[in-house]
DNA sequence: ATGATTCTTTGACCTTAATCAAGGAATTTT
DNA sequence: AAAATTCCTTGATTAAGGTCAAAGAATCAT
């Protein structure tokens, strides 16, 4: 199995547009006519900016929208009650928050902004009334959820089998695809998590992280200025995530 | 955060018939004229037996249906492409499989009994179909996969945070909570996978799922027999899920 | 039933990553 | 700009769980 874009989007450029948007996506799925299009642009109640650090939502709140993310970079994370806090993942542009809310309309997660951000709001009483009437907006729906279920045990597999260095590499491989999916380098990324941030996603401690990026580094697989990281050789890195792979 | 069932209903007993499980509920969402209840039935095409080992899909397959299962025990796993393989979760009776598929059309893991099985088909389609017609279905389904979300966010904080003892714990207090939810025993289980599937499930080899049964047993919390589980002390499995919690 | 196979347990030892500790770099606040 | 804070790195040590090995128990097939 591949590990799949959190988007699940092959890595051409998708330009960040609300025309051209995963969000453009829920809100106008393709086949539609214009006027049908308008109705669909009420989907989105209204948008939210956010400043780094801000809290979109939090465990518990009371669940009434999706986000879709237009700016920025968010994390999700949920704690076990005696406080071990498990970033369950990181999202870009594009991409949806909230889903974890249907189930018990309440949040189960904390979204929070790690740079400054702007969100579309999609109350999620809209999306269901114009589901009934878009079968493709429905289905669109139904895979936006189906994604982030695949993307979970993608995740899960790399907790459960995978040792430090791999999971590393599988996830700047990770990042790299979906940033390049949206116009940027295929070789240079910027962190917007910390270490520690990293660490929590992967399961390992802010030190066993900082130890393999300078693995990485001596070696001569990347190159790290604190959170610029410049990847030189991409096929070593999937060497690393994939030991397998004999060629 | 509580470790949700895989239905995320509380440990209430529900009987398993069609008119009463977690299918039922998705075929006759309540508050419905029987005339609705008729054409809600429609939703599944027709059952299939399976035999212990049966593979109901695999990874690959192209995605036409969601299984509700009647009867019997299932895992779904995914693999790495070096073989490695993570078991994402164990389903019984009233729980559904193959949301994975949606997304792309093919199933993204394998589903197989661990017992002799019997599960309903719903073609996907014809879900799609009713759920615009009654909302209270489309809302359910939509229930359906939030809650496999945060079950699967579950997991995660267990393998990123979690040390064998709490992992062992956790699955055991889930497992008998979910099974009291079918009318079973709160202390008694019968194991329907092996060791290894536990490990696997739980990110641990088989010696450390081993050597955790022995340490439990030891300690006189479980009695553990082969795959017949008897716990003898509750609260001291849950004082090792949750370490913290001194009330 | 009997032999074969698979599953499970236990022991000895080893590896990986966690922990503890300290210092340096970068960023934020005053 | 200086001080304070946060973030990151590196080293030394430890602990948890993985690996290897072997034997016993249970299940399956002939």
């Amino acid at each position: 199995m591949t590990y799949l874009n959190a988007d699940g989007m092959k890595p051409e450029t998708i330009k960040i547009a609300c025309s051209n948007c995963n969000l453009s996506e829920l809100c106008m799925p393709v086949g539609l006519n214009s006027d049908d299009m308008k109705k669909l642009d009420e989907v989105v109640a209204v948008r939210r900016k956010l400043k780094r650090g801000d809290v979109l939502f939090r465990n518990g709140d009371s669940f009434n929208s999706l986000y879709a993310i237009r700016t920025g970079f968010f994390k999700t994370c949920v704690a076990s009650e005696d406080g071990r806090e498990q970033v369950t993942g990181f999202q870009m542009a594009g991409e949806i928050m909230g889903l974890d809310g249907i189930v018990s309309n309440h949040h189960n997660c904390n979204a929070v902004a790690l740079e400054d951000a702007e969100v579309c709001i999609m109350p999620f009483d809209n999306v269901e009334v114009l589901s009934r009437e878009f079968p493709a907006l429905q289905h669109h729906v139904h895979k936006i959820m189906s994604r982030e279920i695949v993307r979970d045990h993608g995740v899960m597999l790399l907790l459960g089998n995978m040792r430090a260095e791999e999971r590393l590499a599988a996830f700047l491989l990770n990042l790299v695809q979906r940033l390049h999916a949206r116009g940027f380098s295929q070789s240079e990324l910027i962190l917007r998590m910390s270490r520690e941030e990293i660490g929590s996603y992967l399961g390992m401690k802010i030190e066993t992280v900082s130890r393999t990026f300078s693995k990485f580094s001596e070696d001569g697989i990347i190159d790290v200025k604190q959170r610029n990281i410049r990847i030189l050789n991409t096929e070593a890195l999937k060497q690393i995530y994939n030991p397998q792979s004999c060629h």
